[in-house]
DNA sequence: TCGCGTCCTGCGTAAACCCGCATCCGCTTG
DNA sequence: CAAGCGGATGCGGGTTTACGCAGGACGCGA
């Protein structure tokens, strides 16, 4: 077996090849990155169907270089081995994983025993492994009424992005009442009204600037995510006429 | 000597109690904390004179902690050990260090040398050790041209809070058409227009919405900016009549 | 088949925003 | 001292948002 890491601190990346050599007796070749660019390359290279994947990295970060290596090849195990279980991050994971791919997420404060337990999982087992705490996530982001539909989610990406009200429109191919819509829902949702002092006080806020404000508060978004979805809006303008 | 770690990080903290003994054999004590609000308390009750920082922590970050530590004791010795050296951070730090006191700024992306180096320098030699990277940042963000005064930074955190121009004038102690007014110079400061393509008829932007967001992806702005703005924020609200 | 809920859409209005033009003030410079 | 410069403020108006009201389309269980 060969498992390639992709990790951009080096203590944690010869942290994480000491836990898979002992994890995983019968790998016999252990292959370390230190960004997602070399990560995407080595996995090409080599035709790794083993994978550890740190999620925020400088540069192409883990979401990204997780989604050019299943597109190549959905069949590649990645555990993904995180600090954090932003919802940005749970999302954006959870969009781009392919059918029946084997996955995991485990965040880097649980425990050694449970990272290795994960890694004989996946690698062995083809069994997707996914944290408790993104578990949590993942359930509360769908069915749950307090949470975000993809359109409400859409919608909200867009104007943190900066866009107008019109040219969502013209991007998503709606109406320009149609998004205002869309962003009364997401305005509800998110509370945005700051209700919480008994009186009212003239709404200090820019609703949609706020939107945005809590948004990243809450880790609804987060600057890996705007940094994609910075880069998808730059290739649509460039089509544009 | 005491010296006081505060990280949480665990590979990290290990890794940095061991550069702090090798370069520093005078150290006769080493104390971990593992979050912001250990941190303080740890260096209340040893009174710790020499302490190294991590920013990005959860709950209560670095930039805080050290406000506060450096709020009861400005002669404590700071060492900022980071993995960004996004303008924010950057920002914020040179924004608390007390008139004269030691501190330093390295990155965790420095080597073993340099971070023993940037050790003895502050916390034996009480000289201020500033990675160059940082320094070019700090440099940058003063008398040049293309960079950020203080009521600009100022103005960028209320509208990426969320706050209507109305508020923000309530707020700072300015007329409508003063906020106004500086926000037209942050707009072309982070040339927000979209001139690129050559003739862009009705600018795709919502300008306040895209500054935010133009400052976050340059770093300008992160998390934990938001983070202590929004506390700011909600103490002043509750100020109010 | 009929409601019913959810989403899209148009119309219209009040408020907020963006910003050019012009004045005033305090501070630097020759 | 006069000129100049940058920031604060007023005025005015064109544009964009926020959102209530009111239809219309589509799917779904009774």
């Amino acid at each position: 077996m060969k498992v390639l890491i992709v990790e951009d601190d080096p203590l944690h990346r010869s942290y994480l090849h000491e836990a898979v050599c002992s994890a995983l007796p019968e790998c016999e070749t252990v292959i370390e990155a230190e960004n997602g660019i070399a990560g995407e390359q080595f996995a090409r290279d080599h035709k790794t169907a083993h994978i550890v994947m740190d999620l925020q990295m400088t540069g192409r970060n883990g979401i990204e270089a997780a989604r050019t290596i299943w597109k190549e090849r959905p069949d590649t195990r990645i555990l993904f081995w995180s600090n954090y279980s932003d919802e940005a991050y749970v999302r954006g994971v959870s969009r781009i994983v392919p059918d029946g791919a084997a996955y995991g997420y485990v965040l880097k404060s649980a425990s050694d025993e449970r990272l290795k337990l994960a890694l004989r999982s996946i690698f062995v087992e083809s069994q997707c492994v996914i944290d408790r705490e993104v578990r949590g996530l993942q359930q509360k982001s769908i069915g749950h009424p307090n949470s975000f539909t993809d359109s409400e989610y859409e919608i909200l990406v867009d104007i943190a992005l900066g866009l107008t009200d019109r040219a969502i429109a013209k991007r998503r191919n709606l109406s320009l009442r149609s998004v205002q819509n869309r962003l009364q829902h997401l305005y509800d949702k998110l509370d945005v009204y700051q209700t919480s002092p008994e009186d009212r006080l003239d709404s200090q806020f820019n609703l949609r600037a706020r939107a945005v404000a809590v948004a990243l508060l809450r880790k609804l978004l987060n600057y890996s995510a705007l940094e994609r979805a910075e880069a998808e809006l730059q290739d649509w303008l460039n089509d544009q006429p």
